[in-house]
DNA sequence: TTCCATGTTTGACTTTTGTCGAGAGCCGTG
DNA sequence: CACGGCTCTCGACAAAAGTCAAACATGGAA
């Protein structure tokens, strides 16, 4: 492939199409190609970057709600999508939302740490593209060798790739078997440094895990759904970048956790901008726990799930007062 | 006009267009209402900036030429529209080029400086829209009430509009009759205000004027001919916001200069990132102290001009050495 | 060299989108 | 309450964009 011409061509082609407003048949004879190349490098560009459609997603915090869920909780933004109003599938609208969220949050030269789920993997999946060379994404937490394909190393270069950014992973598991081995492993100059990063990222972007059998931890194999059982006995209330938070957001002190290779949820809080999505209801305790532990300051939530959330904070005042 | 629902109409059918990739015959059924509306609506996104095409400049940036510039004057960046490579009219070419750079260079809570000319106002006039409600886009000069049609505040509202920006005008003349007045304008508190504000603005966006019997200041009738000539005679190299400088970029010390009011070059300097855009080959000279006074870090210029630059920066060290 | 594999380009066709004028609803006014 | 003036909406047509299979390059391996 003559890499540089084509490149140049697409580009030559957007550049005349969108910004200058040519139709297509006449950026084909100012280019002497036909119609239909023009017709492809169009889509090549938009695939690639080098143009950029993005819908404002004013009219999802505009809402009464989105304003009393910021206040409620203390939240820097908070979008909701509309459920059943629009489409057939609620959570792809969520996920498409997050999208369009998350790429009006980046910056160019922002350094994005990405945590892993089927939420986030989704949420790369549509995500548009964009042409943002400067910017790194960072992988949140360890690896899971699982059958699934929403693995931690796979959103994070998925991510990557749609921004045309670096990408960062982590070669480490997510969880060891032993402590003793998950602590030489965190003191590995290569694992160090790059737990060391993560509290210098402008955005992370993550999702929050339910304490229950259908975890992704229990799907992977990272525990069993008798020992995610137990967990939630002792007080898990969650799953963050691969640990098990309690209901205050706080590290869980469990053996489990010991074993984890993934960011301390101080290096999370350490990040600006932390945007949460939450696409199933049953995530409403994860959910609040999180929000509790201050791992949220921008939130992405179903209309429904904004309901409880509101409600409960209206019932919580009421307690308190 | 039931302006609240058409709004939310509008957004929500770009919504689903742009952002769930569904066609217009989807969109119309998903809302009720007919396909022809739907391309109504839609145009109406595009215009109001609800949704924002762009092309990256890149391809602008990426050359070799550009490159050289930059570092033989000291630029952050340079971009090179390709003369009548493209389009009939080479001069849109650079407006088009300079319109993208800006929406480029504009971040979300910005001030921005704008001056004022007939290339300032053609790019204003093929500019895109976009949603930034929390940029304010301030006049950098008095007004001159002119029979043109690119008067001061009409560049900084059209921007502003564009943008969907705050405009905040400059509620005095460009130049006065005696010195005295001027001075006296100046002190006053609302004007004294605007222009100590200049100086915090992010991003300034102007051309620079030739010293000539063509120049804006001439037709506009600040200055006659024959004073223009007598000021080129007195060493007058250029127009910057409607005041004269020398050919190193300096306000020239003239009677005229005394009596304007606008943007002090200090302030201009202080902003961060000052976008320079010149469309004519003859405004050579001016562009050359424009860049000497430091009052340009990003520059827009056609091919043209670009190698008569370089061309220049070469000799000048060649002679220096 | 020839041949295959891969990737591009194109003309012809189909689908999607843009536009325009007619008609419908909606005020405020005489 | 009927009348213009106004905007919004729709159906039908025209224009533009998307798609696909076939032809055409291109480059590397046998």
């Amino acid at each position: 492939m003559a890499i540089r011409p084509a490149e140049q061509l697409i580009h030559k082609a957007a550049w005349l199409y969108y910004a200058h407003g040519l139709r297509q048949d006449e950026v084909a004879n100012q280019l002497n190609i036909s119609r239909a190349s023009v017709a492809m490098y169009l889509r090549k560009a938009r695939e690639t970057g080098i143009v950029n459609i993005s819908t404002s997603t004013q009219l999802f915090t505009d809402d009464v709600m989105a304003r009393r869920l910021e206040d409620a909780f203390g939240l820097d933004a908070v979008w909701i999508a509309p459920e059943n109003a629009y489409l057939a599938d609620p959570s792809t609208d969520i996920a498409v939302l997050a999208a369009s969220v998350f790429l009006e949050l980046v910056k160019k030269g922002d350094r994005i740490g990405v945590a892993w789920g089927r939420t986030v993997y989704t949420i790369a999946d549509i995500m548009s593209y964009a042409d943002l060379q400067d910017v790194t994404v960072v992988q949140l937490c360890g690896n899971l060798g699982a059958p699934y394909s929403y693995r931690p190393d796979q959103c994070t270069m998925e991510i990557a790739r749609r921004l045309n950014a670096k990408g960062l992973n982590f070669y480490a598991p997510l969880v060891l078997s032993t402590e003793a081995l998950a602590q030489g492993l965190r003191a590995e100059p290569v694992i160090r440094d790059q737990l060391a990063g993560i509290a210098d990222c402008d955005l992370a972007l993550y999702s929050v895990g339910a304490v229950d059998a259908d975890s992704h931890l229990v799907k992977c194999g990272a525990l069993s759904a008798a020992e995610m059982a137990a967990l939630r006995d002792e007080g898990a209330a969650g799953v963050i970048a691969g640990q098990i938070i309690d209901a205050a957001g706080e590290v869980l002190d469990c053996s489990y956790n010991r074993r984890v290779i993934s960011a301390e949820l101080a290096s999370l809080r350490a990040i600006g901008k932390r945007l949460m999505v939450v696409q199933e209801d049953t995530k409403f305790e994860p959910l609040l726990s999180a929000i509790a532990g201050g791992l949220c300051t921008h939130l992405v939530v179903g209309a429904h799930m904004a309901g409880r959330l509101l409600q409960h904070a209206g019932t919580a005042t009421k307690k308190a007062s």
